[in-house]
DNA sequence: ATACTGTATGCGCAAGCAATCATAAAGGAG
DNA sequence: CTCCTTTATGATTGCTTGCGCATACAGTAT
């Protein structure tokens, strides 16, 4: 099967595109972080929280950093916080649009 | 369970996070375009292609139009393109990173 | 009415994903 | 060394997703 450059945005999209990733880059929006500060931080699993910060820092969108014990994690782009941000405004404008889908079906 | 912001901004981004609707998008990026003429560019099953355009308008990023029996879909906002321009963004920067993970491991 | 074109949808399948529990691995402190 | 803390990983489960095939639906034309 042929790999297109879209393959390669798709994943970059999809490891920003899911809810608890969302809330651990709001947390890392801040600065960096280590995994025993977020998995509480947005009440989630220790093990679950360490598979996320994993997958988004083998997709290059997270640094990963060791000192000691912990292992802090941080935003390796701008770009995916203004992608987050846009998220949010195109849902702003649309749950403000969705008032009439109550009228026009 | 309880539905937060990431919860909507998730849909939204899951709706662009899919190799074949980033090839959709692509195509849309120069204006609107009927199923007809989506499908064979993008070489997909006219009903797959369907799904995606339908999965797009749901989640509120594309505009659907009727004339006769074609029906035309666009981009719905601006921010949709930009999101995708950003990943490019990522992407290209994170290929060139790349460069010294043939060496770093 | 039939025939044709364009689009949507039901069904099934295979693959992927997120979450949990339990456990292992790595490093620090006593 | 042992004990504790922090992070990663194997195994499992249930849910979702993308696709193809066939078919239904909608609109046009004859």
């Amino acid at each position: 099967m042929a790999v297109t450059t879209s393959d390669f945005q798709a994943d970059i999209l999809k490891a920003i595109a899911q809810e608890t990733r969302l809330n651990i880059l709001e947390l890392l929006r801040d600065g960096e972080r280590c995994v025993c500060e977020i998995f509480p931080a947005i009440g989630q699993e220790q093990s679950n929280v360490s598979r996320h910060l994993n997958m988004m820092q083998k997709a290059g969108i997270l640094t990963r950093r060791k000192d000691g014990l912990k292992i802090f994690y941080a935003v390796k782009h701008a770009e995916v916080l203004a992608i987050v941000d846009l998220a949010t405004a195109i849902l702003k404008r649309e749950t403000g649009d969705r008032h009439d889908l109550l009228r026009t079906g």
